[in-house]
DNA sequence: TTAATCAGTCAATAAGGCTGACGTAAACCG
DNA sequence: CGGTTTACGTCAGCCTTATTGACTGATTAA
């Protein structure tokens, strides 16, 4: 399952060239070309990422579903249904279909609360915890590369930019989740 | 609501000692959980910014397949089908579903190649341009917010991570159609 | 005891991908 | 010229992932 690379056909645009970081340039920096700019380039960064792990994932049978899925509970061992639908914003009867196929797969356990009785607290089983180290692998290793590529000071403006992407109501939560100092 | 913290005290982007960039640092930088947060920043980045259009979308019965093929018809006027293709990554069937409807319901016309008379040309109307705006318009705020709050270096930085993120086969070709030189 | 919450399920519907098979017009080429 | 390839369009069928709505059962909270 991979997208096809490469545009043939196509040639360069009007290069806008180096970067800029003079205070008079800071205006021309906002253009709506600019802008657009971030756009696409956030389109096919964010394509080619998650384009790894679906060749994984459809080996297995498996969709995107099933790796946020996977995902958020090697980051959250003994997170509850409600916890997990709460992140992943979808319905609960979509990722319950999810969830079910990945517990009678035997990727993941659920455990009934001590506390509360009525929830179901999600952990990785051990081959659930080597599927999402096979997911992720991809992703990290490029991400690795394009970090180390780009250098400590681009990866903190990466970050930096991203995190005020998110929106303001949901920011520190997120932040908290990831890892972050909320501001 | 909160736990584990990251790596604590990482926040300026060179680790603790200034704006050294040194070999040792670099690899210190690149901890798995580093990337594992920078997969989730990007993961709820992503999915906040492609929410705005889709309200604007389903207002109108579209998806998010309707805004990818404007957004580039806009991007390329009089791009081919062939060519939209190439850059959307999916099969002609489901883009000429998407098409038809953006024709039938004149946002977009198709003029026979002169040179070419198998080819169409795709271009928006003005109402088809009408909607690409109101579609990139709350995109286009929301990275000239993130991107005047960050500052133009950690815009910078943004770019040149999510350029090294593009696979490298297909970076140039994206880089030209951004508008942005391939180095 | 009653009400609210958490989990799970059934059913119907829809978007948007996919493959395979065809058809037509036009261009390319030996 | 005639055969092959290209560009586009379309029919039919399938799959995954998402939706809403209604409902059950267990458990907790008021």
């Amino acid at each position: 399952m991979d997208r096809e690379r490469g545009i043939p056909g196509l040639r360069g645009g009007a290069g806008v060239g180096g970067q800029v970081s003079s205070r008079s340039e800071q205006l021309l920096f906002l253009t709506d070309e600019q802008l657009r700019q971030g756009i696409e380039l956030l389109f096919f960064a964010y394509r080619d990422f998650t384009s790894d792990p679906d060749a994984v994932l459809a080996d297995r049978g498996y969709g995107r579903a099933h790796h946020r899925a996977i995902h958020f509970v090697k980051r959250r061992p003994g997170i509850t249904v409600a916890g997990l639908l709460d992140i992943l914003g979808v319905t609960k009867q979509s990722l319950n279909r999810v969830l079910r196929q990945l517990v009678e797969d035997g990727l993941i356990v659920q455990t009934t609360g001590r506390a509360d009785r009525r929830q179901r607290h999600l952990n990785l089983t051990p081959t659930g915890d080597e599927l999402e180290r096979s997911l992720s692998a991809p992703q990290r290793e490029r991400l690795r590369r394009a970090f180390s590529e780009a250098g400590p000071d681009a990866v903190a403006g990466f970050r930096k930019v991203l995190e005020r992407m998110i929106d303001d109501d949901g920011r520190d939560a997120v932040l908290s989740l990831v890892g972050r100092e909320p501001r």
